[in-house]
DNA sequence: ACCTGAACACCGTTCAAGT
DNA sequence: ACCTGAACACCGTTCAAGT
């Protein structure tokens, strides 16, 4: 017996469609392509619905991030499960990530799109408090695996940084590396840059090392790490996105 | 004697005030708030005479950009002339990204901004070779410092890396730490980042040290390196960002 | 109680008419 | 040769009128 009324679910079903259509259309045609008008044109219904789920364009986009984000909060939470060293679950938090860019390049790109502008200001408060949550959540995940990670003794903080600050260093790689492909994938490849998707993970085990996060590279198979977390953790989204 | 007539000048100078005028909306007001008719009214220049510089909004967006990566090369190329180790010379870029960064944040918002939207169908072609010829002046400055440090034995290329990926891991990391800086600097604040800025540094020298790249932390002395580039290549900057 | 779509203010872009 | 600003098509947002 559902919490909801029929009434109550079939606008939540209404909003999902919502949200489909308009992020296919965010893909397909940009950021200025994505029109409350053919939105509701194409759903077949009256703008004024669409007033009643978003209080603005903003807010419909700050939506779709939402959406992401839970996304996101869900694959890295199997990933934090993994069975192995806090640096062999970290590492399967990299993998995750990598996952969820290759299989939901919309979901992404919509991240990346309220972080431009200066939205705030026309965004509902409750949804600005969703996107504030979710994005706690995903850094909770990671943080949890640092605090790990000291406890046991594989990590010692270096100076001057915080546990969180690890959260935002590998963070910062992470996202840098994955929008700097979708936006100067060609300026990559001019540069000869050949397989930039594959290099996030050599960067991030420079980073780590650097950290002094033990095992070291040099300490440790981790290319084995990877096969097992492909293989015990993403074995679906591993065969979707086409890898090995 | 210029080589441009006196009409050809009034023009250039024109342009630079439209995108004056235009970089103050756009930071005052978000992207939303950057309006044709605006700029018109605020210049007092008809909208005819803005079409004329600009071929579109989006044309106008990536002329910001331009200029910021102008701005950046020019910083860039006083760092890359730091007299001291590859690595030095490395870490004096990351000084002159962060002084950019703090000196001019309204600069390095317009480049988040292109990035952001699949703007390239609707730029002028002549406007995204400008882009692409400064982004590659960034890149080569950056390379060349990879290169040195390969020709003089500081550094061995690790296993599945090129020169041109090395380049692309200190840039993912950069970028990715000020743009979230730029986006998301509550969400830090939140989860007690106190000195992000400061920290950025640090990431850096340690992805450095996970590469490998001689002399690492331990071997030398890098906050003297620090005080010489900015005394020795960011007087004025230093000054102007309140940095000690 | 919920939905519609005309109406409004504003915006990007063009181009015939002016100087 | 250069500039103007009315005109057009479209967009985000609202809300009185309908069911």
């Amino acid at each position: 017996m559902s919490t909801l009324s029929r009434k109550q679910r079939e606008i939540q079903q209404r909003e999902g469609m919502l949200l489909d259509v308009a992020r296919k259309m965010l893909v397909e045609q940009g950021y200025a392509g994505l029109s409350m008008d053919r939105i509701a044109e194409l759903t077949e219904y009256s703008k004024g619905v669409i007033y009643q789920h978003f209080s603005s364009k903003e807010d419909l986009v700050t939506a779709m991030a939402v959406q992401s984000l839970q996304r996101r909060v869900e694959y890295f939470s199997r990933a934090a499960a993994f069975q192995g060293r806090p640096r062999e679950r970290m590492m399967a938090i990299g993998v995750a990530e990598e996952l969820f860019v290759r299989l939901h390049p919309h979901y992404f790109h919509s991240e990346l799109i309220i972080k431009m502008a200066s939205l705030k200001e026309r965004v509902s408060s409750e949804r600005l408090e969703d996107l504030r949550k979710e994005q706690n959540q995903c850094f909770g995940r990671v943080r949890s695996i640092v605090q790990a990670a000291i406890d046991c003794g594989d990590l010692v903080l270096p100076p001057k940084l915080e546990q969180a600050d690890i959260v935002v260093g590998l963070w910062s790689l992470n996202m840098g590396a994955y929008s700097l492909m979708h936006t100067d994938r060609e300026m990559l490849v001019e540069n000869g840059v050949t397989a930039p998707l594959t290099g996030v993970r050599v960067h991030c085990h420079a980073l780590l090392d650097g950290y002094g996060w033990k095992p070291l590279v040099a300490e440790w198979d981790y290319e084995n790490s990877y096969r097992r977390i492909l293989k015990e953790v993403f074995p679906e989204e591993c065969l979707q996105a086409g890898l090995e």
